[in-house]
DNA sequence: TAAGTATGTTAAG
DNA sequence: TTAACCTACTTAC
């Protein structure tokens, strides 16, 4: 459930503790809570899937991976405040609950994540290096992106899920932008025009700005204004069912054409797409 | 109740 | 290329 504008959305709510002193306790043991308890917490960050959190006096950060099935949440408790100013008994716990951070407002608990690790200073550093540019953020630019894929004889669609490329971009992602694009998964990079690369770039800013804000991947082009309009206006955005164009539609037919969704393994996952509405370039 | 699948990634072979 | 890792949900029996 993590592809990129999840994972932001993480880094936000989790940022509602930011300037705060907080308890930190790591229920299953596997992580070094401790060493963040009684600090400040004093920033999050994502980069595509990666979630980085960083607190007063300790160089580096945590780096969080949420892999599939991995969450963050961030909720506000009302428990009543111990003499410490931290609540006096625990919010319930999920399974998996790897690292939990408490203030007298709000909880946030680290689920089932893949990765929950502590990295110092170079390490940070090294992550964001073997990082392509991020859709979602606004201090990066996409020509890291546009020179590699240029070069590259790999599958467009390989080049997309590939996190050194482009940062945040999932499956889901993948195959409703390039559906959108017109562009069939298998196409070599080196086959694509600047301006298609240009607007695979600003559908995914586009795409994934409005799944961020709404909470959830939205595709369907009227659902997509509507989502706009709400988020525009500040207002949350319902979960109305999901209705992608062909991700997770194989054999179904394509809502634009009627011609039956394909799909087939690319790279780790499956593709999918309208053969005709995304023809092979030969 | 078991098996299969998933919006992900790494390491082993 | 395959298996492994983690949880939640769906489907099959």
């Amino acid at each position: 459930m993590a592809e990129g504008h999840a994972v932001h959305g993480m880094a936000q709510r989790l940022r509602q503790l930011a300037g705060t002193t907080v308890r930190s306790v790591s229920p299953d043991g596997a992580f070094p809570a401790s060493a963040y308890d009684g600090k400040r917490l004093v920033d999050t960050e994502a980069h595509g899937k990666h979630l980085l959190v960083r607190f007063d006096d300790i160089e580096g950060a945590v780096h969080i991976h949420c892999g599939m099935t991995g969450r963050v949440s961030t909720r506000r408790h009302r428990r009543a405040l111990g003499d410490d100013g931290f609540p006096k008994t625990e919010p319930p716990a999920a399974n998996g609950l790897r690292w939990r951070l408490l203030n007298r407002t709000h909880v946030a608990d680290v689920i089932a994540p893949t990765i929950c690790e502590v990295l110092n200073q170079e390490d940070t550093r090294a992550l964001h290096a073997r990082l392509g540019p991020d859709p979602l953020r606004d201090d990066h630019e996409p020509e890291p992106f546009f020179t590699t894929t240029t070069q590259s004889r790999r599958a467009i669609g390989m080049l997309l899920l590939d996190q050194r490329i482009v940062a945040g971009i999932g499956n889901v992602y993948r195959a409703e932008i390039l559906f959108r694009q017109g562009i069939h998964p298998w196409t070599p990079g080196n086959r694509l025009s600047s301006t298609e690369l240009a607007a695979i770039w600003s559908d995914a800013v586009g795409l994934m700005a409005i799944g961020l804000g709404a909470g959830w991947i939205v595709a369907a082009p009227r659902q997509l204004t509507e989502a706009r309009e709400l988020i525009d206006q500040g207002l949350p955005v319902p979960r109305w069912p999901k209705t992608y164009a062909v991700y997770g539609r194989r054999g179904k037919p394509c809502r634009q054409c009627g011609t039956p969704i394909e799909a087939a393994r690319l790279g780790q996952q499956t593709a999918f797409w309208c053969p005709v509405c995304q023809p092979p370039r030969d």
